[in-house]
DNA sequence: ATGTGTGAATCGGTTCACAGCC
DNA sequence: GGCTGTGAACCGATTCACACAT
């Protein structure tokens, strides 16, 4: 595939992340020089014919006969998930939610620092989160200016969500991730994700409903 | 749609939540007894087109040229969902994440309790969070078992999840949803959803590259 | 002999467009 | 006239299968 093929499939960049931290994973005890699709696939949790379609997406990086090469396909898929550098986050809202993310160390390991915590209550700005002290939102535009913020996450209520999303984009943020229970719409060049934990195990409701049959007991179904 | 086409598309089944939780926002205010696709779609943040495709699949319960009956169809989703009774949970993992969502009030207000908290640590067992004493992920069978869970919630670190995961299966649990960012395999017979939040902020990290222009400043980029 | 790269076939899901019923 | 229900067309993504490079 030429150099010029610069349209990855959304779905293909989702798995990205997955084969980086599949590639990572296998540091040092069996750290060959290369891996195959084969092996990769069974890291990521998928299959080799959609590795090697992903992979060839980034450039063809692979020797055929042998394999990818683990050291530059690292490099490549970091360039290309713009992990070479870190990409500072603010996250809105620090409630039980938004302090934990605050405390949960796998965003600033990975590249993600928290470089502020903003919320709306008065009372709350001020306290320090993971030693972090947090600032209100109005000054938004000033702390996503200085800190060079790319990512906003937000972490309010549902009600507050709409609200804090036109803010960030306001403050020239244009990526977010929400994990409010909320529809949340942005600009077109604004980049939306959500994570919604109800939603999740609601579908795992559904599912494991589905297993219990379709008549397994008014009151709770129990399988034991 | 007859009453006998039992086969509800994954990506309808992941919708429905949507729609419930659409309905059940639009409380009092406008509640009128009916409600068009179109209404409903642009609550969603999806469009008509899929609302009706979706609502065929749970059988014909609007009415031409009128709409859908909200109260019908609320109670329709709730029940195709599983959601006319709650779900416990177990939190495998009291770290930090762990905590977050057991203090978290979004799970059990929406029907699923937590009912357990359990970790591997012995030091943290008989640590009270949220109300709940954590238990020891030895006693798991009889927690699962006397509590009628369904659903475990791994929140542990990446090492300790496959072994969490076996276990929580072994203890005869058939839904999960894992926090950890690892892959994680789970026998045909049991449902597995995964919230990785390192990947959904690589993914914005993509296309936030991707917008910032293949050649936009070795350093950081900055677009302001 | 081995394992990539990729057209072709296939599949699940979305959108269109309109017939059918209120 | 208005809005649902659904075949048909379409589209993105997955899988197959094999030519090709080492």
């Amino acid at each position: 595939m030429s150099e010029r093929t610069r349209r990855i499939p959304e779905a293909t960049v989702a798995r990205l992340p997955v084969y980086l931290r599949s590639l990572l994973g296998l540091a040092e005890d069996d750290k060959a020089a290369t891996i195959s699709s084969e092996r990769l696939a069974e890291l990521a949790g998928v299959n080799a014919a959609k590795v090697r379609k992903d992979l060839s997406y980034l450039g063809s990086y692979g020797t055929r006969g042998v394999g990818y090469d683990v050291e530059y396909l690292l490099f490549q898929m970091s360039r290309e998930l713009g992990l070479t550098h870190d990409w500072p986050v603010v996250i809105v809202g620090v409630g039980n939610l938004g302090q934990a993310l605050a405390n949960y160390g796998g965003f600033t390991d990975r590249g993600f620092p928290i470089a502020a915590l903003v919320d709306a209550d008065p009372a709350k700005v001020g306290e320090m989160v993971h030693g972090i002290a947090v600032r209100h939102i109005d000054d938004l535009p000033a702390i996503a200016d200085g800190a060079g913020i790319a990512i906003g996450i937000i972490a309010t209520p549902a009600g507050a969500a709409q609200e804090v999303a036109d803010r960030l984009v306001a403050a020239g943020i244009t990526s977010i991730l929400n994990f409010a229970p909320a529809l949340v719409t942005v600009p077109a060049e604004t980049s939306l994700r959500k994570v919604d934990l109800a939603v999740e195990l609601q579908i795992l409701s559904f599912y494991q409903q589905q297993r219990a049959g379709p008549r397994a007991g008014v009151t709770v179904a129990r399988t034991s």
